[in-house]
DNA sequence: ACAAAGATGGGTAGTTCCACCCATTGACGA
DNA sequence: TCGTCAATGGGTGGAACTACCCATCTTTGT
């Protein structure tokens, strides 16, 4: 076997952090060289450690893990970031796709999903838990890429209305449910118009349908 | 092998007509006894040579398909209707089921979907061609029991009006497609919205994609 | 023959949404 | 630093939809 793949673990959970050093070393493949608690922890370790590949948390105190990423792969040549969280909602994921992360992995989906999301990054394709949004980063469509990538995508924000909408949910339900006045929630619908050519609810709720959100 | 199964054949197309006529005669299993050009002329043929089996297309002169059907099933006793036509949509596909009709081919399937209808037909289940809207009448969801039987079930023409509502299409396009005023799209709409308890354009949409309207 | 149900058409008041316009704030990259 | 973009909040006029009311005509089943 070729030399051992390089791994840093970031993690505000000690439990998680120890319980991935143990599976990584149980495999005989990985060695695990460093251990982040946050962001900031997370950058100064791989940029004196040089790892292969962090797996990263989303949710951490101070640089959390979309902001990490995008310092990251800016700041390491050729380094590959696991997403490694339990928030499985498609903005999210894309969230830290679009940072640079070359994989997401559902923490529900136990060790067996990192594994096969560093086989599957080692080979240079993306990799995403299965069952998130039953969406394939492989298989995606053509509407897939238009909606989430390019310069007529569609920002997190109004990907979470657009959910909202296709849930039959009104404006005034929907600025409720974000915390925001209707008036923004107009604004979100204007441009979500104006990037996709569709008007009509209708249409909508079946894009939504088409890229996973319901 | 046991007696041939006695078929009459209704449908407005001489060439349809031959052609059935001929692939019946060809398998060895069947005995074409008659054919009829229109409603009228099959009830008349049924009810003195009395066929085990009936191929029904719906759209013919005088009295349709759908009503032939109605009639035969209380006319004949221990009749069975293929509905073979090349309307493909779920509206007419339960129109003729909930006339009487056993089985339900599309001509685009060929020969070899009447002769699976008939076989299924024989063992006493109901057959549909596969591709119809993506439904199984023997696996059909709660969903689709609800809205296409029982007390709060949806017509014909609301299916339609749910159809084009689906596809994004405004109170006038609808009025315009199916040539009736706008008063009486939205009187359909509000009998939808009061049978299924479903207010929304997206709810309709999704329920819509749910029965394979879309 | 009569009742029930479906399909058709109309009116009116209120609500919601659409399509434009305007602005400020913060984050990020060149 | 400066420009871009996302996100926030606001206004205004018109279009579309909702929720009620009313009716006639045909078909269907009893």
């Amino acid at each position: 076997m070729a030399k051992k793949i390089r791994v840093l673990v970031a993690d505000d959970h000690e439990a998680i952090r120890k319980g991935v050093g143990v599976f990584l070393e149980a495999t005989k493949r990985f060695e695990l060289v460093g251990e982040a608690a946050h962001g900031q922890e997370c950058l100064e370790l791989a940029e004196r450690l040089h790892p292969d590949v962090v797996i990263m948390d989303i949710t951490m105190p101070g640089i959390d893990g979309i902001k990490a990423t995008k310092r990251l792969v800016s700041l390491v040549k050729g380094i590959q970031v696991i997403a490694h969280t339990c928030h499985d909602d498609v903005p999210n994921v894309f969230k830290m796709l679009n940072a640079g992360a070359s994989a997401y992995v559902c923490k529900g989906e136990g060790w067996g999903g990192l594994l096969r999301a560093v086989d599957t990054i080692a080979e240079g394709r993306p990799y995403v838990s299965p069952g998130i949004g039953e969406m394939d980063i492989e298989n995606r469509s053509a509407t897939l890429d238009r909606v989430l990538s390019g310069p007529r995508h569609l920002t997190p924000r109004q990907l979470a209305v657009l959910r909202l909408l296709a849930q039959g949910k009104t404006n005034r339900e929907m600025a409720d449910e974000l915390h925001i006045s209707m008036c923004t929630i107009e604004r979100h619908r204007e441009n979500i118009r104006s990037r996709t050519g569709l008007k009509t609810v209708a249409e909508l709720t079946r894009l939504a349908a088409e890229i996973g959100l319901v």
